[in-house]
DNA sequence: CTAGGGTTAG
């Protein structure tokens, strides 16, 4: 465009430090915006608040406000979103004060908090346990005449269900409802899964018929948490009768098969959680769920250490092992979860050499022992049992206690 | 051309 003898104008070079922002280019768009002074084109609010923007979001708050300050001494006034940028990525890094000093400096300069900034506000409050705050947010939100949204109220109903006020929750859907806000699936899903963990899963199926009426057709999420919610609560039977309504309409994934895994395991139905383990292949088990797959072998492996099965253990220990070399190729490795569990099993049963074997290898891989591991080596050593000093290298002691 | 939320597991 250049060479062609064009001068890009404001918005031609909008879109490419957009395009770089986007992209991560950070510095570039830094670059671009200097360079474009040169080439004798002014930036505009909007060139600052891309770069701003890209700034917060990358923790680089100290650098947004010093081209902040940059915009203001060129005489561009900053706008609604450059305050909204600004707030939320000092909101995200805790930075309250500074927070409400632009609050402050924005309504002195006769620019309006709008239903963003007081989303931001009212999330970040969410975040950080301070449900009663946003909810004044909330009400002051309101009385300034700042109507809430679908984002406000999802914030607001998801740091309600954080707090386990459920019954608040409910309450602030049947508003939205009835100001014909639509919730969105993601709205229900944080409160079906929230009454399904306090064990109301009647109510979460009240809540799904809402929904269903409403035009929002239950997700695989939806059932899955439907489903553990019953696994958490000692119903495994009822868990399984929406799995195989689940399998029935083909709405399943690796998730569905690892609550219910666990949920087996738990009430010691090792059997079952095995059966589905290994009906899992024929249906679920894609290159892309190898993690999962993962997390299905310490669930299984976690169920069996406890039974104290542990010909059973070994068995699948050295078929997982097998997988995880076929693994390695596609960069998926166990995680340190997965070496704990099952050395603790080990430890539990009294396979020590094992147990030392597989604590080598995770050390080797960059893991540690997590508690309940250091725990059971401790409370090993404190019997004064010999091979266990081998264990001792892999070790920090905890308070109070002396390895020797 | 620029700003906010977003759900399930060991």
């Amino acid at each position: 465009m250049v060479l062609a003898g064009y001068q890009p104008d404001v918005y031609a070079y909008n879109v490419l430090v957009n395009g770089l922002s986007n992209f991560g280019k950070i510095n570039v768009a830094i670059g671009l915006l200097k360079g474009m002074v040169q080439r004798g084109c002014e930036p505009n609010a909007v060139t600052y608040n891309i770069i701003m923007d890209a700034l917060c979001k990358d923790k680089l708050v100290v650098e947004a406000l010093h081209l902040f300050s940059q915009m203001r001494i060129k005489g561009i006034s900053p706008d609604v979103i450059t305050y909204n940028s600004l707030i939320h990525g000092l909101c995200k890094l805790g930075k309250r004060n500074q927070v409400l000093a632009l609050l402050n400096e924005m309504v002195g300069h006769n620019i309006s908090p709008n239903v963003y900034t007081f989303s931001v506000l009212i999330d970040s409050l969410c975040k950080e346990g301070m449900v009663s705050e946003a909810q004044n947010t909330f009400k002051i939100m309101i009385q300034r005449g700042v109507e809430p949204d679908v984002v406000t109220y999802t914030s607001l109903i998801g740091g309600l269900c954080i707090s386990d006020l459920w019954k608040e929750a409910m309450a602030l859907l049947k508003e939205m409802v009835g100001k014909n806000i639509s919730p969105n699936v993601f709205t229900f899903n944080i409160l079906i899964d929230t009454l399904c963990k306090n064990g109301k899963v009647s109510y979460a199926q009240r809540i799904i018929k809402i929904m269903i009426q409403g035009g929002v057709e239950p997700d695989v999420v939806i059932y899955n948490s439907v489903m553990d919610g019953y696994c958490l609560h000692n119903q495994i039977d009822k868990a399984r009768k929406v799995f195989e309504l689940m399998v029935t309409n083909d709405i399943f994934d690796v998730f569905s098969y690892n609550f219910l895994i666990n949920g087996y395991c738990k009430c010691k139905r090792i059997d079952e959680a095995k059966e589905l383990f290994d009906e899992m292949p024929q249906k679920v088990l894609v290159p892309d769920t190898v993690t999962c797959n993962i997390i299905t072998f310490a669930t299984l492996l976690y169920g069996l250490c406890k039974e104290g099965d542990l010909d059973e253990v070994l068995t699948l220990f050295k078929a997982m092992e097998k997988i995880f070399r076929d693994m390695e190729e596609g960069g998926c490795l166990p995680d340190g979860y997965c070496y704990n569990v099952i050395i603790q099993g080990f430890l539990r049963h009294g396979y020590l050499p094992k147990a030392s074997e597989l604590i080598d290898e995770m050390v080797e891989k960059g893991f540690c022992a997590d508690d309940n591991t250091t725990e059971l080596v401790v409370h090993l050593l404190r019997n004064d049992d010999p091979i266990l000093r081998i264990l001792q290298n892999h070790f920090e002691a905890p308070k109070g206690v002396n390895f020797k």
